[in-house]
DNA sequence: CTCAACTGGTAACAGATGAAACTAGCTACG
DNA sequence: CGTAGCTAGTTTCATCTGTTACCAGTTGAG
């Protein structure tokens, strides 16, 4: 060591661990989702919520999935194209759609979901329920604190 | 609710979880970076490596940042350009470079390394040191988790 | 009413990132 | 040596994601 000045270590530096470990996450859940069931991501993310509360717009969908707007209009349209989820008019506003799953949507997401919590098992296996669950704290605070200081 | 099936609600998924919380701090540190000395991810973390261990071939950095080499690449002809780097040639392999910290680079390190630590300090306040040690801990070997499952 | 400001959704554009192709230099084995 | 196969780094190309611009429809003030 040469330098006698404040020195970071990038191993040490938690922002980066973090962006490491997320990413190699999302990267094995997406190359599993694509081969299983050839969906991306946020069509994924979609389906599971549009499962839970059928007759959402694409605004609620949104907001439920912290995507952009934009996102979530691309996903959706993609899973019309694939016949897995049905746009209704919604009466309260000609602008935008209730977005429902199809039969076929429903059959996908009853194989989906199992095999999502399969590849979570996987990848947390090792891990004691009081560490998942302080993990989980740790990133809420996190997503929270982040989010202040970022007026995007 | 109407289905007596495998439900899989997606603010319970810790994947999810941890890609919006991870994608939150990066934007909110790529902000800042980019704000206060015109950096971006890939650009600051060479410069954070290289001033640890200076002359590293672009190899090694890559291995050190868990980038790829293309990433690499174009960082490191950013900063190049911006004269914060220099490359000399590397006597061992006439194809690589051996890069290094100008005066300048290091400068810019020396007042890029604190803001950064102040960065994480402040998203990561209101944590017990022993909390964050856990956190780190399962980031690790998530990142060793994932890594094994995707074979990419 | 009707006009201005606003919102849901899409399209067009731009930036970041990774895979594959390519170039130049290295290494090994005949 | 010389040629086949390999590696460091760059370039090219495809893909993903977000910002901006835009259109249709909505709401509220007058």
């Amino acid at each position: 060591m040469t330098d006698g000045n404040t020195t970071l270590k990038l191993d040490d530096f938690l922002p980066y661990r973090l962006s490491i470990a997320s990413n190699r996450v999302s990267s094995a859940i997406a190359t599993a989702y694509q081969a299983l069931f050839g969906l991306r991501i946020p069509e994924w993310r979609l389906v599971a919520v549009i499962a839970e509360g059928q007759g959402m717009t694409q605004q609620a969908l949104g907001a439920a999935t912290r995507m952009d707007k934009v996102t979530v209009s691309r996903a959706a349209i993609a899973l019309v194209e694939r016949g897995l989820i049905a746009r209704r008019p919604n009466p309260d506003d000609q602008r935008s759609h209730l977005l429902s799953l199809t039969p076929a949507g429903q059959d996908l997401y009853e194989s989906v979901a199992p095999k999502a919590l399969e590849l979570e098992a996987r990848i947390f296996a090792g891990f004691g329920a009081k560490e998942l669950a302080a993990f989980r704290a740790v990133l809420d605070r996190l997503e929270a604190s982040a989010a202040a200081l970022d007026p995007e």
